[in-house]
DNA sequence: ATATAAATTTAGATGAATCTAAATTATAGT
DNA sequence: ACTATAATTTAGATTCATCTAAATTTATAT
């Protein structure tokens, strides 16, 4: 059985495993985690004698099978209950991750597979991230950040790359939420900002918030 | 902020305090957590340091006033999370103990309370017991034990004493559930077992089962 | 009233998860 | 290739919640 501690190490390493492209380095972790690489190297230990990761000494890490398994899983909930906090208590976007962070270490195969049949099946959470389903696999997801689109391309916005309550204000206060119509009216060269119309306003938008929307494509 | 083996040993203290008089011992408050006296004796220590019991060396313990608002808090939300799993996950109400066990030292007044208008203020749990308000006021309750009614009298099933998963089984075999209306037929002199009409169809029923299943007169 | 039993507490240990400070290993610049 | 710096690990301490075994206090029974 795992505990929350050990749950939340392999939730962060699989998230660095997405960026950092094979192994993740102790700093990298303890920075995420908000602790000291002196903890993290202890935890790491704890891991790899549970064969949760795979660790040799001063080379960074990576996620066993096993490990893989067990933090997906533990990302199924966390999205899960996202979409439960929103769609069915009315919580903002903004609001849900803390409360997430503690309802993902709830135990219960059950719980979990009937909270998704209730929420029928939700492919993304509100923030727009995938959610793998109950074997594990997550939505392919056609999605592309906006700034990489070309001038009068038409998509509806997926998901937003970085959740932190200040930029999902932001994007309230432009009225941009996942499923939101955008098309792409021009891009200034000089600072690759972008003029885009949200379902049907014209808008500005700095090349930084661009990067952190994912678009699907009409 | 209260742990969660702090909110366990509280609610437990409540729970005794119930059915014992003035002060719940050392003693059975390990036999309900099972666990050891000596370590049911630290813990009273800290909890005595945090205000939240009162607590002289040999003599057995009360909550204070914030220890009993933080008890009744914690059973607040475990009986509305049974709420919600019985009435919209579908689970029957022997099998949600022990994730409600989970789900109640999850902290988030805002959870509780959005929690609470979604299932639409609910007064009893899934096994009749009765939900505080934020307030940690009680819904009060008429009910009295089947076994003291006369014959002829009629009632509904508004609560049952001990949710053992052997007896609501029993429950659900005899058809039994909150809210089942109920009528006495007779009552056997020898062994105090009672005959009923439970929804139309006659039953016979022990003392001892009648003994556990709270009627409200009607 | 006093010995014996029962209940309770203390002392000392353990495992989990963390920390600081020191030691070790890897990396990078010249 | 060698040294300075950065990254990582180890050693030793701390806090929480638990345990066993021993000591202490309270209750009971003759």
């Amino acid at each position: 059985m795992s505990t929350k501690a050990e749950e939340n190490y392999l939730k962060t390493i699989f998230k660095l495993s997405e960026k950092e492209k094979d192994s993740v380095s102790t700093n990298a972790i303890a920075e995420e985690l908000e602790t000291k690489p002196s903890s993290v190297s202890d935890m790491l230990k704890k891991l790899s004698e549970k064969e949760l990761i795979n660790y040799v000494k001063y080379q960074g890490v990576s996620l066993t099978p096993l490990g893989h398994r067990l933090a997906v899983h533990v990302i199924r909930k966390h999205r899960l209950w996202e979409v439960f906090l929103v769609s069915h208590l009315n919580f903002k976007w903004d609001e849900v991750h803390d409360i997430a962070e503690q309802l993902e270490h709830i135990k219960s195969k059950a719980l979990v597979n009937r909270l998704d049949a209730f929420l029928n099946f939700p492919s993304y959470d509100p923030h727009g991230d995938p959610i793998p389903n109950e074997k594990g696999s997550f939505p392919k997801s056609t999605a592309v950040p906006l700034n990489l689109l070309k001038v009068k391309t038409k998509g509806k916005v997926v998901a937003v790359e970085r959740a932190v309550p200040s930029f999902l204000n932001y994007l309230d206060k432009i009225q941009v939420s996942i499923g939101t119509h955008i098309e792409i009216v021009d891009i200034n060269d000089f600072d690759h900002s972008i003029d885009v119309k949200i379902d049907g306003t014209l808008t500005h938008i700095s090349l930084e918030v661009a990067q952190n929307i994912l678009i699907c494509v009409l």
